[in-house]
DNA sequence: GCCATTCGTCGAAGCGCTTCGACTCGAAGG
DNA sequence: CCTTCGAGTCGAAGCGCTTCGACGAATGGC
């Protein structure tokens, strides 16, 4: 193994000049740099991680806490865990995965010895055992989702509300008066979850500005349930003619239960969707949707993480705006059937 | 931040007695152990990573190297990770997330910095680039799936072609005589990702012990081709009435085209899927199907790798075998049509 | 009853790096 | 011309832990 007195030895200065050639801590002559550089390069030395922890109580790993139960929709987990280790890693970080299981323990434990710089974790809940332990703990941190005290935690995620209005309104502009937002099965809402709620209180808030009748319900993503979800609220409002889902597993069933009850895609309903755009675009008829930004949750997250690692002030809330595409499921309400 | 020094004091022994009780390397009597267990204990004491990694060379971190580029069934890969993530755990390890992308640089890097202490690589292609590089490193490895040159590694995966050979076996007891084979995008071929080809070369193989007619079509996981790909195998073999999926986006689409085709299932078709028993359960029809052990081959990567790192010798290659689940998707042959 | 073990513990020497103070040298300032 | 200063470099002191050899005490064999 090739140490750093090796590469000193080998460019005729100190250790520590070397080290200040990596960390750029003090200022060095241009030819010292070149020749430590050039020493590096043809020795392939690598400092050792676990000497450099030591010795500047810097690990230069993130923990990322994922939920590895299923439920919260995968490939969107995926392309945030992608985009985590990605933009770590353009600032010269790891990424140590835990899961959510290890619980408040685990974090303490990887916090306490000192394993990793900075915790993300992912699905946090509106009444989230970890938060006050994040905020007690030593190290920053950054949360995905909000809890429902949020005051001195840094958290990020898309704006719910924003979404729930910017959907209504989008079918408001397209002449629908009667509309219904189908969400999560209901034990999501029981949890705790806060983005559920807050789409709902977005649309529904909307809504009522636009004049509009509005329904909320929970589906659960199974066949029947949806079925039975449709019917039910075809019957309460015949004259409903827009649909919000914040549901994606659910999406297909659901579409395929309005179809059944009659009632064709953009023709007689217009459908918008809270889902990743892959899976909206893939639809049998693509759906106008909102697009669940993993991929820039992530980066920020890790942005924000690095800003609190070198004393930057960060703002407490992040709210990504909503983006809503529109696709072949809506359509301008039929003027007078 | 408190110390292996505090701990040692307050429990009246020395620092390397501490160490002693922690790693059981040497052997403590019994009041002495106590003592410090309860000292640490009381003042909530974590060893120190790094130093810990510097002192003994054990960085107890594995690396999970993943393909966060999507394609293959993302539930799967989740559950392997959780598993990993899991197992590894209950072995004091930890797990680092690195992406495919950072390719073997990435590798060479986790491995020189000791940040590491093993690897586990998934998604090995059959000409992979790294399998060279695992080999050479002086790191312990395990890799998921099989490279063309294995020998000096250690792979472990589901044993593909006993797959293929238990789905014709399966299709054969039921008494038919004409089955296809319907597998991944022919790209995932040229790719050279082993599995799809030996799921191929044990069906075929079984197929012609049983004499039986058989096909092996590629398809590509959209609504047209798996139509178009239907169509032209009931246009070549007529007298068709099993199928074997190993394609889990297509397994829906083509579900879909061969009834729209005329044929129920498992009346006039049986079906067989190579899929997470998740996706077989749920289909409209449950479908009868081999299951990708994500979750098992995950633990035993672990077990392979703990192994290796004490020292214990291992097979090369794990072959974990097919478990069939019957569902509702197959069915005897009609007897006479 | 004496020597050889074994058991339980300690002290000290690192592991490879960062960082702080100190030092040198040349340039700038009075 | 002497002082002051900053740029550039070095040496040494740790960072917190593990591990090796050593040592005293207890044990057992003969």
């Amino acid at each position: 193994m090739v140490k750093i007195t090796d590469v000193a030895r080998r460019a005729g200065v100190s250790p520590s000049t070397v080290s200040y050639v990596l960390s750029g801590k003090r200022s060095i002559s241009a030819a010292t740099q070149r020749r430590v550089e050039a020493s590096i390069r043809e020795l392939g030395y690598r400092p050792h991680a676990g000497a450099r922890a030591l010795a500047s109580s810097r690990s230069n790993v993130l923990a990322l806490v994922m939920p590895l139960r299923s439920g919260i929709h995968l490939p969107v987990q995926m392309q945030f865990a992608g985009a985590v280790a990605t933009t770590a890693r353009g600032h010269d970080h790891d990424v140590l995965l835990l899961t959510q299981e290890e619980g408040e323990d685990g974090l303490r434990r990887v916090a306490d010895s000192a394993l990793v710089d900075a915790l993300i974790v992912m699905d946090v809940q509106l009444r989230d055992a970890r938060a006050p332990l994040l905020r007690a703990l030593p190290l920053p941190s950054v949360l995905i989702g909000f809890p429902a005290e949020a005051d001195g935690l840094t958290c990020i995620d898309l704006d719910f509300t924003a979404t729930g209005e910017t959907c209504v309104s989008h079918l408001a502009q397209l002449g629908h008066r009667c509309v219904a937002l189908l969400g999560s099965p209901p034990e999501v809402y029981a949890r705790g979850t806060g983005f559920a709620q807050r789409t709902a209180a977005g649309f529904t808030a909307a809504a009522r500005r636009y004049g509009m009748t509005s329904t909320v319900l929970p589906c659960e993503p199974t066949r029947a349930a949806a079925r039975e979800t449709v019917d039910r609220l075809l019957h309460d409002h015949p004259d409903l003619t827009g649909a919000v889902v914040h549901n994606e597993p659910a999406l297909p069933l659901l579409t395929e239960a309005f179809q059944q009850a009659g009632m064709r895609v953009p023709e007689d309903l217009s459908l918008v969707a809270v889902c990743p755009d892959e899976l909206a675009e893939n639809a049998a008829v693509p759906v106008t949707s909102v697009a669940i930004p993993a991929a820039e949750v992530g980066e920020r997250a890790v942005e924000l993480l690095m800003a609190k690692l070198n004393d930057r002030p960060v703002p407490d809330a992040t709210l990504l705006p909503p983006v809503l595409t529109r696709r072949a499921s809506t359509a301008p309400r039929a003027s007078a059937s």
